[in-house]
DNA sequence: CGCAATTCAATTGCGCACAATCTAATTACG
DNA sequence: CGTAATTAGATTGTGCGCAATTGAATTGCG
């Protein structure tokens, strides 16, 4: 893969363009993974990243899992419908501040975790990397995400 | 960051876990990345990249950009007529095989590569990287992507 | 205190992403 | 040859992801 210079009248994909695409490839790859890991549970990709946040801690306010997972309210509040609806989570108005809804676990949501166990363990097998190598990846799209937030003021 | 034994009891996200949060972040700060500068051209993401496909290699099959970009008729069928509507892309039948529908550029969507020179520019700034980190950081996703299908079957 | 600005969540609207289903066209096989 | 299997694309339905708006609650400031 030689790196040619720019020129617009013989167009080739640029590095940044094969690293977003490398980026947006692997994402999808991960989610199809999980996919059918979660299916038995009843659960999505993001709405399981919600669960591990509350397992993590629970009776938050749609505002922290937001923060957590960067997700706003137009995408968390009817995910957290349909995790209410299905068992595993409550919403509540906080006494204190009546502008936020704090969600928390029920016995339900609460003993899923366990079932959970299984998840973690089948991608890391997917994953097929050695602990340190998944250290150093991880690490470098957290840099890459940050400079790409920062760049974007 | 240490790494304990699991512990149904006493739960943390696992460095699986953890990668898969870092791309899926990264991800999306990408295509954050990418709006603004999508937006005076008229693209959204997805679109740019189908564009990306045309631009460079022109009256394509809509299954062609589906396995290269890897999106099914689903997500690219009304993607591409939005393109259509747009006035960057031509939809006609092949005539040598009715079943496919080819996919090439309008005098219009041959020219949008010009003034869409300007957003890799952005992008690899925005990037904020060497030459030689985002190769091996896109070559490392490439593998990890890989190896995630490969353990899909 | 009282009004303005801010904050939080919900809602609306649009555009992916993908499974499942459908139709039509092509290919394979007995 | 003719039927079955395959292939291409479209359609439907569900669930994100995010911008923009709304409405209620809270905070800040004169």
């Amino acid at each position: 893969m030689q790196k040619k210079p720019r020129n617009p009248d013989n167009f080739e994909i640029e590095l940044d363009a094969q690293l977003c695409f490398a980026i947006y490839g692997a994402a999808h790859a991960f989610t199809r993974t999980y996919k059918p890991l979660l299916e038995p549970l009843g659960l999505t990709y993001p709405q399981y990243l919600v669960m591990i946040a509350l397992w993590e801690e629970d009776d938050q306010p749609v505002k922290a899992i937001g923060d957590r997972l960067g997700l706003d309210s137009g995408t968390l509040s009817p995910l957290l419908k349909r995790l209410e609806q299905s068992g595993l989570v409550a919403r509540k108005r906080d006494r204190d501040d009546e502008r936020q809804v704090r969600i928390s676990l029920t016995a339900k949501g609460g003993e899923l975790r366990h079932q959970a166990t299984g998840v973690a363990q089948a991608i890391g097998k997917a994953v097929g990397c050695s602990f340190d190598e998944a250290v150093t990846l991880r690490d470098e799209l957290i840099a890459l995400k940050q400079r790409l937030i920062k760049a974007g003021e």
